[in-house]
RNA sequence: GGAGACUUCGCCUAGUCUGGUCUAUGGCGCCGCACUGCUAAUGCGGUUGGGGUCUUAAAGCCCCUCCCGGGUUCGAAUCCCGGAGUCUCCGCCA
C-alpha cells in the first residue's frame, strides 16, 4: 500500500516512478479516481464527526438535566438516521479505496529501470560455467541416480508434485538443514510457522487481492475461515508481525523460516522448467528483516551477500541480476536475483530472489516501531529473500557437479551429512 | 466435539451485578524535571493506538478505540446477540 499522504502531496513524483511498471495513462487515472475517494472520504469523516459530536454534548445536556431534577429533554431521531446513512457512505467509499489502493503496486527505486525481463541487468559474476563434456540434464540425472520420483510423484499428488527418494531425499534434507545453520550463524532467528494462513496475511504480504488465485484455499466446508496454503514463507512472517509495533532497538529484526511453498501456477511444460523447477510444491528456506528506513540499503546488500554467500558455498556458477521494474514483484522497490547455471540449457535460473520492499508491506499489515525520543509511530521496512530454494538448487548441482561416468559429485559442505562425495546409479 | 472461567490504553490491575463527570483507577516499567556533590531513595509531571481539522511546523480542537462485529438506549467498558482468542476440565484421536 502506497503513503495516501505521499500521493496527495506530491502525486507527479508518485506517476512517474509507477509509469516504470504500468501504462502512464492508467496510472493517471488509477491515482485520479484515488484522489477523489480520499477527498470524499474525507469529507464524510469531517460530517460524521461533527454529528457525533453534537449528539455527545446532547446526551451530556440530557444527563446533567436529569441529574438537577429537569425533566431531560429528547432530541429528534433524524441525527442518528442521517449519521447511519452518512456510515454506510463512508464504509462503501472506503472500501472502493482500500481495493483500488492495494492493488497499486510499489514505487520501483530510482535505480531500478522501467521494462521487463529483457531490462534486467547482470551486475555480477561469481565462477565460470564448468566444462562438460557430454552434458546430461537433471532430470535424466536424477532419474539414473535415483533421486526424484516424477511418476509416484505424480500418483500421489497429480500432475506437478514430485516425490524425493533416497539420496535425492537425504541430499534435499541435507540442503535444507546446511542452510539452517548458515542463517542461523549468520543471526536470524528460526521461525517454524503454520503453513495454513487466514487471509489477512494474504494481504499483508500483498499478494492479495491480486495472486488470490494463485494459492491453495481450503474450502469452507472443512475450514470456515477459509485458509490458504501458504505460498512462500515471507507471507507467514509478515502475518506473524501484523498490527505489531516492533521495539525500536531490537530492529533490524531478522528472521528465517523454512517451509514448503505450494502454488496453483501451472508445472513448467519449458525445456528450462522440467523436473522439479517449477511444481506445486517445493521447499524454500526464506530470510526475513524488519528494518529501519535508514537501515534498508545496508540491509538489502547483506542479505543479497548472505544468499550468495550459500551459493558459493556449495561452489556453484551463478550470475546476480538487478530486475527492471516489471520483472520484480509488485509488493516490491527493487529485487536483486541470484541465478544459477544451468549446463543443460546454457542459460541461468533464479535459486534466490532478495527484495526491498520499502515500507509498503509494513503500510498493509500495520508494522511500526516508535521514532527513539519521538512518539511517532512510522512504518518499518521489510526485506525478503530466499536462502535458498532447494527445487533449483538440487538440478544445478546435479548439472554442474556431474561426471562423464553419469555420477555426481556432491558439493564438499555437505559430504558429512551424506556420508559420500559422489552420488552413483 | 462438550462445559465453565476469562479478554480493560507496554505488563499487571480497579471498574461491569445496579448504563450517565469512566473525558477509565492504581501499581510496575519507561521518559522528563526537581532534590541529594555520581546510575540509590524521594517528590512532581508525562506515557494506548488510529483518523479528521488547522498549520511551513508544532500546539490546539474534534471523532473513534475497554478483544472484534452488530443491537438496545438520549447515552454502552457496563445490558443483549453473533464471532475470535486464552485458560481449566471432559470427550475424541491418526
Amino acid at each position: 500500500m502506497l503513503d495516501m499522504e505521499l500521493i496527495r502531496k506530491d502525486r507527479d513524483a508518485v506517476a512517474a516512478a509507477l509509469a516504470k511498471r504500468m501504462d502512464a495513462a492508467e496510472v493517471d487515472r488509477v491515482l485520479e479516481q484515488i484522489q477523489q475517494l480520499d477527498r470524499e472520504r474525507r469529507r464524510l469523516i469531517s460530517e460524521i464527526d461533527g454529528e457525533r459530536q453534537r449528539r455527545k454534548a446532547e446526551a451530556r445536556a440530557y444527563a446533567q438535566a436529569k441529574r438537577a431534577g429537569v425533566e431531560p429533554q429528547v432530541t429528534s431521531d433524524d441525527g442518528r438516521k442521517q449519521v447511519a446513512e452518512l456510515e454506510a457512505e463512508l464504509d462503501e467509499v472506503q472500501a472502493r479505496l482500500r481495493t483500488t489502493m492495494s492493488e497499486l503496486p510499489n514505487l520501483p527505486a530510482e535505480d531500478v529501470v522501467p521494462g521487463g525481463k529483457e531490462a534486467n541487468r547482470v551486475v555480477k559474476t561469481f565462477g565460470a560455467p564448468p566444462a562438460i563434456e557430454k552434458v546430461r540434464d537433471h532430470v535424466e540425472l536424477s532419474r539414473m541416480l535415483g533421486l526424484v520420483d516424477h511418476e509416484r510423484g505424480v500418483k500421489l499428488g497429480g500432475s506437478g508434485f514430485w516425490m524425493y527418494t533416497g539420496l535425492g531425499a537425504r541430499l534435499e534434507w541435507a540442503l535444507i538443514n546446511w542452510l539452517i545453520e548458515r542463517n542461523i550463524e549468520a543471526g536470524y532467528e528460526f521461525l517454524l510457522p503454520p503453513h495454513l494462513l487466514l487471509d489477512s496475511a494474504g494481504f499483508a504480504a500483498g499478494q492479495f487481492p491480486k495472486f488470490y488465485d494463485d494459492v491453495y484455499h481450503l474450502d469452507k466446508q472443512s475450514a470456515p475461515r477459509g485458509q490458504f496454503l501458504l505460498p512462500t514463507a515471507e507471507t507467514a512472517i509478515l502475518g506473524a508481525y501484523q498490527d505489531e509495533i516492533l521495539e525500536t532497538a531490537k530492529l533490524p529484526l531478522k528472521v528465517f523460516a523454512y517451509t514448503p511453498c505450494y502454488r496453483r501456477e501451472a508445472a513448467g511444460s519449458h525445456s528450462d522448467e522440467r523436473g522439479t523447477v517449477r511444481g506445486h510444491q517445493f521447499n524454500k528456506v526464506e530470510i526475513f528483516q524488519f528494518t529501519l528506513p535508514e537501515q534498508a540499503d545496508a540491509a538489502l546488500e547483506q542479505m543479497v551477500g548472505h544468499a550468495e554467500s550459500l551459493v558459493e558455498g556449495l561452489g556453484l556458477h551463478y550470475q546476480r541480476s538487478l530486475l527492471a521494474a516489471g520483472d520484480s514483484s509488485a509488493s516490491m522497490r527493487k529485487t536483486l536475483d541470484i541465478e544459477v547455471w544451468m549446463p543443460s540449457t546454457g542459460k541461468y535460473k533464479e535459486v534466490s530472489s532478495v527484495s526491498w520492499g520499502g515500507d509498503y508491506q509494513a503500510r498493509r499489515a500495520a508494522i511500526r516501531y516508535r521514532e527513539p525520543g519521538g512518539k511517532q509511530t512510522r512504518f518499518v521496512h521489510t526485506l525478503n529473500g530466499s536462502a535458498l530454494a532447494t527445487s533449483r538448487l538440487l538440478p544445478a548441482i546435479l548439472e554442474q557437479f556431474q561426471q562423464p561416468d553419469g555420477s555426481v559429485l556432491v558439493p564438499e559442505v555437505l559430504r558429512p551429512r551424506l556420508n559420500t562425495d559422489r552420488l552413483t546409479p
